[in-house]
DNA sequence: ATATATTTGGAACGTTCATTTCAAATAAAA
DNA sequence: TTTTATTTGAAATGAACGTTCCAAATATAT
């Protein structure tokens, strides 16, 4: 009966979520967001609710796009160690072809609103847990494998890791030279070893 | 022949500085900040400009408290490394005191506004230099009295040390268990030994 | 005491904000 | 073709925004 979307919705969730990204969220208005999508003001409050709701929409569309990608990035190592290298890889060329100098809107979100929205503490919670459940297995394998030491457990190496890879994200805002960074990486990757 | 400003400025970018750390930059409103201090709306504009000025004078402020109180925690130190150590020590005690998880107001700013103003940009470059500056002489001491190893330069430590400082001050919006934070810290530094 | 440069208080500025409203347009179902 | 549930466009909402203005208050220097 009724008239359908009409829209692509990945695709508009895709451009909101790179407003949202450059400008973060208080910076970004509604009018922006009009603008990006070729939407109507309407068309977002009847399809996504409230700008609060549409960037944790957008917030939630990143993760899982992010997911895929670390997923297809893990798949290509040979070991855990080699799988972790290849993630710092990873990162640091997204850092290279982030030209806007915008970070990782995951960790500006948690920075710009972590203390102030508690449907954002939510998902950076959630967010932070599935990522290091995934570092996890990732050291665990590896320390079954001997390709890293036992010095630590898996879940405190996670923790490290988590920790230095948004200091790296953090870091790449104002750092972009690929070899500092690179460096960086190997340097943060050689406890493991 | 004046009347002379009453107030006491340092109290007042201290007042307002607390609640840039608190809400962030766009998130707060010039009524917050007049609130806050007590001072009327135009001693604000007359005394400090604009209200990105009074964000930026809050900035230096902010780093000029930060810069002693780590000079005081430096100077504790017996050798280079202990003064690292001591280093991280102070940055775990300022998240578990930061009951309302804002982190650290340099770091939020980048995440927040590196790539939308220019006079930041700036004013982060420079004290970014300044921490290099500060770590690469730190780890350089550290490597001629043998308490840091020799794998990587005093500049190569420097960028992984402040890196990891940074994600360090950002997991601890969401991880404010001390336990957690200091494995964190000892990870990092474990590398320097 | 008087003159003077500055700070204040409070209202007002025009703009922009997120959100709502509602009639017109629309496309599937009957 | 008509009905119907929904989406759309455009304008309007009131509140909040950063900033300005100006008269009144004030503290120093004369």
């Amino acid at each position: 009966m009724p008239k359908v979307e009409t829209f692509d919705k990945e695709l508009v969730l895709k451009k909101a979520t790179y407003v949202f990204h450059n400008k973060g969220f208080n910076a970004t208005s509604m009018q922006d967001l009009v603008d990006a999508t070729a939407l109507n003001r309407s068309s977002i409050y009847n399809s996504f609710g409230s700008k609060l709701d549409l960037f944790l929409e957008c917030l939630k569309s990143y993760e899982n796009i992010y997911t895929i990608k670390i997923c297809e990035t893990l798949h290509k190592a040979d070991n855990s160690l080699h799988a972790i290298e290849l993630l710092f890889e990873f990162y640091i060329n997204e850092i290279i072809n982030d030209k806007d100098g915008k970070g990782c809107l995951v960790v500006n979100c948690a920075s710009e609103m972590a203390n102030q929205e508690q449907s954002l503490t939510n998902f950076l919670c959630s967010n932070q847990d599935s990522f290091i459940e995934l570092l996890e297995g990732l050291v665990l394998k590896g320390q079954e494998e001997s390709t890293i030491n036992l010095k630590r457990t898996s879940k405190e190496y996670a923790f490290y890791l988590l920790s230095s890879i948004r200091g790296l994200r953090t870091t790449g805002i104002l750092i972009s030279n690929k070899k500092d960074l690179q460096t960086i990486a190997k340097t943060i990757i050689q406890t493991l070893i």
